[in-house]
RNA sequence: UCCCGAGUAGCGCAGUGGUAGCGCAGGUGACUGUUAAUCACUUGGUCGGUGGUUCGAAUCCACUCUCGGGAGCCA
């Protein structure tokens, strides 16, 4: 369809550029507005993901397709555009394109496609998710995404950390930390089972001859590679199967987790806040007009937020600390506030958003509420574990110093109900060789949800898998 | 999973017992170097589903489905 010798392609961004005045260009994209004039020409707006902003193209009456196709060019018609970058008169854009030939690849029939210029609701966007990167909201959010995607590996790899992958599926039923979800090849109609009465299955026949999963996390087998190369990261699919239904959790979501041996949790602590700040002063550099776009139409707090972030010095702070400051705020809460009690919503939030109002680091949490693998202190109740909350998400980073003895590690196995025995590869790594260690886990989606003001994380995913809803 | 709330035209909404309305989008026309263009006219809905109360239900009741917000779980 295309043909081979011509012009090579322009995207918009570069078009819309003063220094692109009086090239002849092509461009190809998408229409999202037209305007008639009837002085003779019509004006065609076209968007083609490089930028949030589209390029005027001034299509002449004269084009031998101007009455029999430019006219019934539509919202979301896709053409592809031949002609001369001129200033333009009009405000609002400094070039526009003189079309020489506009060549409509497809239409969009307006009575039947369900993107109109017209206010849509995100709500109703996410039942038509293959089509709302078309919009503008979602294709700043995927330009966004993409740049914290980019930042992350570049504050990795700049500092040496090695990109590990760590296995999606596994065996290991590890961490407690939140429903699994099953992977297996079985017959669901003719399961087998261990004895003819028995109601136990028969996992020895499943695909890998054991019951496996999706995992929740990478952390462990992180660990292997940390204790071997010192300082990894990975940065993959995650799967909980919780019954989560909130503007903050997803079914399947990414999450980046360093892991660096030969660091305790002052070093973890710094290494989260610089790579916050660098995520966020990364989006605000290279992603400046959809920022502009998220601060006029989402939250108009975003850029002065993450540039007073950039800026500032986190707030660290003992879980014991902040019981204290709680307990003394005078704030109502519905969870009374008291030493081993689990953080409520209600009680990071206001110590976020009311007392310090900005990313607030906690440390130092009762070993009772808190993994097996977090390390033990000298006080013998508290282990070194981090949160780092931010306003309006929370939780956005759960990391901690982990456990490098053996024996105190077995212990705590056994005081949360695990067996050592199915850990055996784990606790090899404090039987040979075992180093201080630490790392954390950072939610991609809430990243981009804290940066972009998105309401909801089911609109900062391009398809979000939630209960009761896997579509497209 | 629990607690609230909502499901009425393609989309956003109003309508609390008497035979369905507005805005936007769409269509037609007018006008214009326009820029979410403007103005006039206009097409379009058995009011999520099932059952019930009633002479009569979008409106009241029961059940159910879906979605949203909050909570818990956490990233």
């Amino acid at each position: 369809m295309l043909e081979t010798k011509k012009l090579p392609r322009m995207k918009v961004v570069d078009a819309r550029r003063q220094e692109s005045i009086g090239k002849t260009v092509r461009i190809c994209g998408w229409v999202r507005t037209r305007r008639d004039s009837k002085g003779g020409f019509s004006f065609l707006e076209i968007n083609d993901g490089s930028t949030i902003k589209n390029i005027q193209v001034l299509a002449d009456s004269a084009l031998p397709n101007y009455a029999s196709e430019i006219l019934t060019l539509g919202i979301g018609g896709s053409v592809e555009v031949v002609g001369d970058i001129v200033p333009s008169p009009g405000a609002g854009q400094a070039t526009e394109i003189k079309a020489a030939t506009v060549r409509i690849f497809g239409t969009a029939d307006a009575t039947q496609y369900p993107l109109q210029k017209k206010g849509t609701s995100f709500e109703f966007l996410r039942s038509i998710a293959h089509l709302r990167p078309r919009t503008n909201t979602f294709g700043a959010v995927a330009r966004v995404r993409n740049e914290i995607c980019r930042s992350i590996h570049h504050f990795y790899q700049s500092r040496g950390f090695l990109y590990v992958h760590t296995p999606i599926i596994t065996a290991s039923d590890c961490e407690g930390a939140g429903e699994m979800f099953r992977v297996t090849t079985l017959d669901l109609m003719n399961l087998p089972r261990k004895d003819e009465t028995g109601s136990a299955i028969d996992f020895e026949k499943d695909f890998f001859g054991k019951a496996t999963n999706l995992t929740v996390s990478g952390q462990l087998e992180g660990e292997c590679f940390a204790t071997a190369l010192t300082d990894i990261y990975t940065f993959g699919p995650t799967f909980r199967a919780e019954n989560s239904n909130t503007t903050r959790h997803l079914a399947e979501f990414w999450m980046i987790e360093p892991e660096m041996a030969f660091c305790d949790l002052e070093g973890n602590m710094d290494i989260a806040e610089e790579f916050l700040k660098t995520l966020f002063s990364d989006v605000l550099n290279n992603c400046s007009q959809d920022m502009e776009f998220f601060a006029e139409r989402i939250d108009s707090t975003v850029i002065e937020t993450l540039s007073a972030i950039v800026k500032s010095k986190f707030v660290r702070l003992s879980y014991t600390e902040a019981i204290k400051i709680l307990e003394s705020s005078g704030e109502r809460f519905e969870f009374p506030v008291s030493w081993g009690i689990d953080l409520q919503s209600e009680h990071e939030r206001y110590l976020t958003e009311k007392k310090f109002k900005c990313p607030v680091i906690l440390t130092d949490y009762p070993a009772d509420i808190k993994a097996f693998y977090m390390r033990l202190s000298d006080d013998g109740r508290t282990v070194r574990a981090m949160d780092v909350l931010v306003p309006k998400i929370g939780e956005i980073i759960g990391g901690s110093q982990r456990e490098e003895r053996l024996d105190i590690l077995e212990s705590r196995m056994k005081a949360q109900q695990l067996n050592p025995a199915d850990y055996w590869w784990y606790l090899d790594l404090r039987r040979y060789g075992t180093v201080p260690h630490a790392g954390f886990g950072l939610g991609l989606e809430r990243t981009v949800q804290f940066v972009t003001g998105m309401g909801n994380i089911r609109d900062v995913i391009p398809f979000p898998r939630t209960p009761g809803s896997a579509d497209f």
